[in-house]
DNA sequence: GTCTATAACGAGATAGAC
DNA sequence: GTCTATCTCGTTATAGAC
């Protein structure tokens, strides 16, 4: 099967143990906090050393902001790719997506792209490119996904997958958006619960119950 | 008819000319920039006057803030209060609550509440019950239209209707989110559009095109 | 690579004259 | 009500010792 979701940029840089450190620390704020609501001190006081250092690492923080989206977005292709690996049926397929974010909002956090969509006006040009890129990447592989649920018949939609695509990703990015203004990752799963339903998935289009489907997050 | 965008906080405060102005510079800063985005000297650049002079307005940056969503809040109930008075169908109804949002993305805007919500973590306690008190009355208005559309058999939806309003509006806060990075207003009209025809809109229920129904922003 | 020290700037906020 | 002037603090960033 095509590998839908093999990166579009160049390959990450290496990053060195001290650097990943780092960029978890950073990530976590900046899903929480925005990037404009974190600094080299937050990240320096939790990890126990100086701002300075922080430098040699991360020269600025546009930079800093840069490989944290070039990691958060090379980690999520490689998820994508582990999906198509393991799953066929489209249906399945979106619901793991939705598992991944499902996974950060029970992480007490929010996409961190869709955090830096929000701040878009205020992020140095190369982030800016790269959160388009991100955002291209989902779409390229939820159409792909919705199209094949619409050839197989099991995912039902009107408009054009690319359509649909940036439906779902919308409303998905909205969901979390909202839920965590109330701390409640539920609303978030019970959404998107309910965005699977619209495209049919739930609708059981195979009758009957094969023994053995159930176990964490599949449709 | 039920007024149910009713005001649910305390009536605003009686504002002066000068306060109306620096609320309109710091939330066109807030909607384009967020929170953290813009400072009180962004404000008096674009007045022509001093800092200082601002915070013989606003004493803190808090209560600005505050002032902000209380405004916002209160002219968007107003609004929907003002359709709840125009228009009885309630597919219409929803179509001019996403000409609300359609209006504030033409003017290259974000929900105010929506840019803030990605913020939530860093903003004043104050700030944060306001910021829930908004989307608590978004979701009530949207629970009760959908309820009548599915009384009146003109909306078509599987979940509770509270359900459906939180999907609803979390969708359109995402599409405005991932719009803006664009810079495609496009992108959320469209976006919008299928959500709505989700819901049956655009089924046209009623065969018989009534004559003049056409004017801005209706079905 | 990490530190101390500090530069350079912008933030929110206040005092007091006009 | 608006100003000048100033304060304090936090921010990104750099220099140079260890």
């Amino acid at each position: 099967m095509p590998n839908i979701a093999k990166k579009h940029t160049s390959s990450a840089p290496v990053l060195t143990e001290a650097a990943q450190s780092i960029l978890d620390v950073a990530e976590q704020l900046a899903q929480t906090r925005g990037y404009n609501g974190f600094s080299y001190a937050d990240i320096a006081a939790r990890l126990g050393v100086t701002k300075a250092s922080l430098h040699y690492h991360f020269a600025t923080k546009a930079e800093l902001g840069s490989a944290l989206i070039a990691r958060y977005d090379a980690v999520f292709c490689e998820a994508l790719a582990a999906i198509d690996q393991q799953v066929r049926e489209p249906r399945e397929k979106l619901a793991r997506y939705i598992g991944l974010y499902d996974a950060v909002m029970r992480n007490d956090r929010m996409c961190l792209c869709g955090m830096l969509a929000a701040e878009y006006a205020t992020l140095p040009a190369s982030m800016q490119k790269q959160l388009k890129l991100f955002f291209d990447a989902n779409e390229r592989w939820l159409t792909h996904v919705l199209e094949e649920g619409r050839s197989a018949g099991t995912l039902t939609f009107k408009e054009a997958a690319r359509e649909r695509a940036r439906v779902l990703l919308g409303a998905l990015e909205g969901a979390m958006l909202v839920a965590r203004s109330y701390g409640d990752a539920h609303r978030f799963s019970a959404a998107a619960a309910h965005v699977l339903a619209d495209l049919g998935v739930g609708r059981k289009l195979e009758p009957r119950p094969r023994s053995a489907r159930k176990t964490s997050r599949r449709v």
